[in-house]
DNA sequence: GATGAATGAGGCTTCATTCAT
DNA sequence: TATGAATGAAGCCTCATTCAT
């Protein structure tokens, strides 16, 4: 057994996750997939019980991929807290891009959680429940950091900037997703800054 | 004729978007629709010349109920740059609200505009470019015109902080779809009033 | 309408009927049997929610058509118990016999009760076992009657034989089956005297 | 070789025996019976050329098990036609309710008779047809018998009694699968009794 | 001989759309 | 104009069978 049966399943969701990005969910048949993954229609239901439950792995693998693990790590380093926040946005911002070619995955998996079948519906929910509270509770943690250390005012609330943070970064994407043109890490660097200043105690 | 053509096609827009929202674009068949605005199957193609037509129907309808409009007249009121933003904020989060109902049909738009079939994708893309650029737009504007007034720093980027309010505006939403004890509206206040800080000259 | 929904569905179940009977439930493809009834493939789920549905529609279409109802009245005639047992015998041979061209339907009925998808199995089963006891009810009646008149003796088992007697007759319909040159009919009469003489007080 | 070919033969005969009685011939998939007889899908191949052969060797082994051997010894021992002909039947419904537990094997192969792919039902019509012609024909026999001994009347149709009882005894079990209450042995020899009574001559 | 991963033909079913009334 | 019966294209999924190991 030269290939896992693991290898063979990533091998399976990488090709259905360009195919489900090009497609979205409803628009994607299954024989597409298979043949961009090289195997036979039938093949992939020997790792996938349904076309949703590849469809849910694929969501996991992408989050796994968009680089939400280096954002703990970051979170975690030295230095003062707006430099990790910076950090964290640069680094965030670069891993999206690097899956910019899949980006509409995202919105494919925010649809899932509105309206595909009700216990597709609810998993996805909840699995973006999960994500986003633990994305949120690292940068509130962050800004608490601040806050402690005496580098932000002590009258904001973590809670609200992470949670605006975190959803100003979704939406740069989105906004890139639809304009060409439109650089989501100048932008979000030139806003983070504009952030930092209006949390930080001491202006220059 | 007591009704007239526009009525009843607003009739069966309504009855669409509740559907829609309800089971997303492709999980929800005309025939619902048709019995949910009392009608039969067939009527429906004598407003709208498919699925697709209808559903981009509801995305305009959707779009102007959601109070893109009262946007334009708050930025165009006297007052501070400050005070105008926090009340379009306020306006905006307000009117969202009122349409919670149905919030998840923007998901559905979002995967549209992502992986519908190519000709209803580019119509959904080129709709929210142009939408997400009036509405920062608006928004730069009013930044612009608080630097202008010497009430925000002049060395802030006004389309980047226009495009990150935006997105964080679209994105509480979000966030509060996936969770029900989310507050958007306290969250979105509080971000505000740090970002304006973020923005200003002098601090109290 | 011409037409009403009742004939339609009945045109479909005989149709049904006939490729049922040919090539048994799973070997039967719902296209054919559309096709035999002159109808589109879709259209038969406008009248039958699938097709195991279909198939117990011609279930209770055969149940119905096979005479069951003459037993009931013949056994209520007048006359010796002898002659009415022979007179329902008679009379249900030839019913039978008119439906030997779709006779086959009776052995996929057996095996539908044996291990059909469990639901199904136990909606045959309930089906057959009512439709058993009423027939060996009815002949029971009868054969009690026969006693009761001092036609036949009274230390015979009116259930016993009944249920022999039922099966008698169902099992040389299954021996016809499979032999060309067998006759039930004969066979059936020729035993059913030998019965009525093991039944009967006085011999001639 | 501990085990030859042909105890691993039954031993997938005697798995497949099972899952065929539990499911049915298109319910049952070959990997349960493999699994079921403790061995690889791809084993059954080397053993049996396909499920249809596959089922048509359980068939054999059904007809086998049966007790139809015993049939032929009964009728062939001394003592009165009366005798003999209850005891065949008491040996009969002794061996049919030891295998009560795959019986409905038994309906299975009746609609493999009817409808099968055309090869394999030409082969079980023919097996069914040889088997019943065996068994009427040593009933048959005895009947005969009883008239040379001048124990039956000689009035009576020998093939016709043969056929019915045969058939009789065939149906009995089919209503006992239908119904949990049905005593087949019980009625069967209440039938039988009435039966005997009418083909003898004297009756005490 | 034994295995089980891979396959793809094939069938049930759904549902947008049409059109005769 | 309104309808809903009829349609058939299309896709998910199953599973008997094969074959490389």
């Amino acid at each position: 057994m030269v290939i896992s049966k693991n290898e063979k399943k990533n091998q399976i969701i990488e090709a259905a996750a360009q195919i489900f990005a090009k497609n979205g969910f409803s628009g994607t048949i299954m024989a597409e997939i298979a043949h961009c993954a090289g195997i036979g229609k039938g093949t992939i239901y020997e790792y996938f019980k349904s076309k949703e439950e590849l469809f849910f792995a694929v969501f996991e693998w992408y989050m796994k991929e968009s680089g939400a693990a280096a954002t703990v790590s970051i979170a975690a380093l030295g230095g003062s807290a707006s430099s990790r926040l910076m950090a964290l946005s640069e680094s965030l911002m670069a891993s999206w891009l690097e899956m910019m070619d899949v980006y509409s995955l995202v919105m494919e998996f925010w649809a899932a959680s509105a309206s595909s079948s009700s216990q597709m519906r609810e998993r996805f929910k909840e699995a973006f429940r999960r994500a986003y509270q633990e994305f949120r509770g690292i940068v509130a943690s962050l800004i608490r950091d601040g806050i402690e250390r005496g580098e932000f005012q002590s009258d904001v609330n973590p809670e609200s900037i992470a949670a605006a943070l975190v959803g100003a970064w979704d939406a740069l994407f989105l906004q890139a997703w639809f304009e060409e043109n439109f650089d989501p890490l100048t932008t979000a660097r030139n806003f983070l800054e504009v952030v930092i200043k209006g949390l930080s105690k001491n202006r220059s």
